[in-house]
DNA sequence: CGTTTAATTGAGGAAAGTCAAGTGAAGTGG
DNA sequence: CCACTTCACTTGACTTTCCTCAATTAAACG
């Protein structure tokens, strides 16, 4: 049996799952919301198929003919840059209640897989824009989605904006903790569905560096692993110093010009 | 008289600018659109108000309460994190048509400042979302909009994972000109309206490393500056070639297993 | 024309990449 | 149920690159 990353229900419907935009909340403690409502879930039901893929299955390439987006109803997708080199690129991992598959001019800006096995809604983009131009309150909500994938993949970018490899780790597993007690499964637990060569790509970081930041983070009493897919974190002072870069502690002490 | 990016023009409204996700064109020669009608600009006007801002002055500070959206008239803008280090870190670079101060659970989860001097439209976020929710054919385009962003904020992210400083300016450059032509001002130059630590910010670099970048690249004969904020590409193969990554082309020539 | 700010250049050291070998776990077939 | 294959990950040695610090030079501004 493999590792489910949503429990297995019947679907009752697309589900998009974010973070209010409006609504003040507790950073860190915030609660995702399901934004659709039912009749809005069933009208989008009407336009859309449920499709599986199972791992490593491409479900898009990028610069095909852009013909669907998708919903993920369970298991964990990535999309990815392929780069002329044919060396690939992550530059987001999707769960359920993500949308993906968004385009530009009718073409894939970028190409998605499964990274698990993964059960989505596909919507027609036609029947989709049909459907966003006749309804109001729905696309408020998509704009709330957008909004949220948007400040994720800035978070992306600040990850890799990290000069040093347990930098980014610490915060790639703070950013993933954070997601998954968000989405309602606060377990004491990181879970990570990727395996280290997923999150090498993710980091910007070579397979090698990944696997000595974890030695770093578990060496150091931050963080103990109890299998290769699951992350405990000891000291939660230390993972957010490590977060904060700051270049190994030496430009804490150091002198400022005046 | 301050380099100006937007030719002054009486706005006659809000304007979001952005390439269609629905039809295609023709990439590199796509054109970007104003998405709202004179209609939409008119009802988006009565909510706004007309602000301005000096170069380097702040617009919004993160995790202050999110009182208003912003959309660009003229000039630069930049949002940016500051890291616990007081170093910030550069997410975008925002022009005329573009709209930022979209926050989360009503606080913004970056901090905005000028670059240039800005005009903009500012929105207080109460009255936004009540003509959202109104208006369907409104919010459609700001999805729009928003797919736009995210894949920049991706692009971003693609820039920031490249090993060598070369391939980063390179990228950064490709995706500028790229920028201008398609905003409709196909120059054979690229103006780059901010200055060398803006860049070393916005891709993870410090100054000294853009400098050397640049230099590198002059040097190759891959472009040419007139002066620091006009460079020319002279040969677009050798630029493509130094965004492709491929550690100086050491990957090449090297064996494939088996 | 001097002052302030922005950018370049140089030297040294730290960190990650690459290559390659080795270990561990998971899955397969006998 | 266990040997064997395969894949995922770890670890080590060496090289490259970029960061840091610091000194200069060039440009912008009053």
């Amino acid at each position: 049996m493999p590792a489910q990353v949503a429990r297995p229900y019947r679907p009752t419907g697309p589900a998009i799952y974010a973070i209010d935009t409006w609504v003040p909340g507790t950073p860190w403690r915030s609660a995702r919301h399901q934004l659709l409502s039912a009749g809005e879930r069933a009208q989008l039901a009407k336009i859309a198929s449920i499709v599986r893929y199972e791992k490593g299955e491409e479900i898009y390439h990028q610069c095909s003919p852009a013909v669907a987006a998708f919903n993920i109803i369970s298991g964990v997708a990535t999309t990815y840059w392929l780069t002329p080199r044919d060396r690939q690129h992550i530059t987001a991992f999707l769960y359920p209640g993500d949308i993906f598959g968004l385009s530009e001019e009718g073409k894939y800006t970028n190409s998605a897989k499964a990274a698990t096995p993964v059960s989505a809604y596909k919507f027609p983009l036609h029947a989709l824009r049909r459907v966003l131009s006749e309804n109001a309150d729905l696309d408020v909500n998509i704009i709330v989605k957008l909004c949220q994938e948007l400040r994720q993949a800035q978070q992306h970018a600040i990850i890799l904006a990290k000069k040093h490899a347990v930098s980014r780790l610490a915060m790639f597993l703070s950013l993933h903790e954070q997601l998954q007690s968000v989405a309602g499964k606060p377990s004491s637990e990181i879970y990570l569905p990727m395996d280290r060569s997923a999150i090498a790509e993710y980091a910007g970081l070579s397979l090698a560096a990944v696997s000595r930041a974890f030695r770093a983070l578990i060496g150091g009493g931050v963080i103990i692993c109890r299998d290769r897919r699951h992350a405990k974190v000891i000291d939660r002072a230390a993972l957010q110093r490590a977060a904060d870069d700051t270049t190994r502690g030496i430009r804490g002490g150091r002198k400022l010009r005046a």
